[in-house]
DNA sequence: ATCACGGGAATTGGATGCAATCAGGGCGCG
DNA sequence: CGCGCCCTGATTGCATCCAATTCCCGTGAT
């Protein structure tokens, strides 16, 4: 019988909704999260909102202080090369990884999700988020059908940055098609079934995004 | 001031207890953590034991099914062999970028263990545990003084195995021989502040080990 | 005016109570 | 004799309660 839903436990909606909420924006850096005012937003106790918080800061969203409460972490310059310092390392061996163990439906959507990034473009505000949304999962795809349990965890550990961040990507024509002929060249490179090819576009693909943001960051200073 | 003690929560104390029962095997796959006798046997309440075992859970060592119940996590040779490779892929890394950034103590302490790993030998199994415990400190550190939160972070949602795994290595002479001379080398490399070849050393040292292991998973099917 | 200090409110970490769920065993039925 | 079902005990997950700490603000001294 199809399990319907996801019989899991209340702490970790709880931490899946704070972290969207977070990488959305809804909740700014800085926000104190204090435990009483989210455990009724969320229909919840405190207990289930503490829990989801010690998770939250295990991913490096939140900040706590033992005795003085959690508040969401606020991001600079550094922390963002330093994130795609650790994506270029982890997600070229990932992409080398699948390209030999990814299956039938993976690479549909992988196909699928080009196909709507090139349809979608970036006229507006909601566009740039939906293809923030469809890169997310590209990429998640990727990672996961490498088949390592621990490279999974090792990039669920780094992967979280509010999404405003990405979006200088989305709103760049040139940079724009280059993540969209890149993720084209990975679905080649995947069903192919050609690792080092695959490894290599996706060395190419974040570092340039990596050398994107780095002008990005130094023209504006700071203003996601 | 020098803070004295650790201002922490009782969770996080709890964690470390646990994961330390974990790796040294005094808590053995398949156990069931039971969240009465675990909090009465650490002189708490079943409250922070929860938190523990959620953040175990995370770091992979105990497996929780909702409502039923954590136990520790069996591991098999595959996992080990994920374990080397997700580390092969890190840890050269992080060696190359600890070689222009690591700090005079730091150095210091690791050339301690290495004249404290050369000393000690591995005559019996104390010797191998220290050795064990020595090597462990040794890769932290170089982790740590990459000087990236998230490679730290990355790492340390992967590096948790039952230490009697590891002891294989330093039953081995030419193993042991491998190690140490890898670890001289390298700290030569961190204190010239020769970034490539600190990569390459620790490549060829974790390359060298997942060797090593292969050979030894194959010889004895599983007897850690 | 600034700063140190004290007291009360707010807030967290931890302990405990309670309902829901799961395991296990005895009973009835085929 | 084997199989499946219900009932009971055990155990979790969540809600609530309590103590300890921290925050905040007003007061007073310098």
């Amino acid at each position: 019988m199809a399990d319907r839903g996801i019989p899991t436990t209340n702490a970790f909606r709880v931490q899946d909704e704070l972290r969207e909420e977070i990488l959305t924006g809804t909740l700014p850096p800085g926000a104190r999260l204090r435990a009483e005012p989210l455990a009724e937003r969320l229909r919840t106790s405190r207990t289930p909102v503490r829990e989801a918080l010690i998770l939250l800061a295990r991913e490096g969203l939140v900040d706590i202080e033992p005795r003085r409460g959690a508040v969401v972490r606020s991001f600079d310059a550094a922390d963002l090369l330093d994130l795609y310092d650790v994506r270029g390392l982890i997600e070229p061996h990932a992409a080398r990884r699948a390209a030999t163990r990814i299956d039938a439906p993976g690479l549909a959507r992988l196909a699928e999700l080009c196909a709507l990034a090139e349809a979608r473009g970036a006229a507006d505000d909601a566009a740039v988020e939906d293809q923030v949304g469809f890169n997310e999962e590209f990429h998640r795809i990727i990672v996961d059908a490498a088949g390592s349990p621990r490279l999974e965890a090792a990039m669920r550990a780094v992967a979280g940055i509010p999404r405003a961040f990405r979006k200088a990507f989305w709103r760049d024509d040139a940079q724009r098609e280059q993540s969209l002929f890149c993720h084209g060249q990975l679905v080649d490179a995947l069903e192919g079934r050609r690792p080092h090819f695959a490894e290599a576009v996706m060395r190419m693909h974040i570092v340039g995004a990596t050398e994107f943001l780095t002008e990005v960051i130094h023209d504006d200073a700071d203003a996601p």
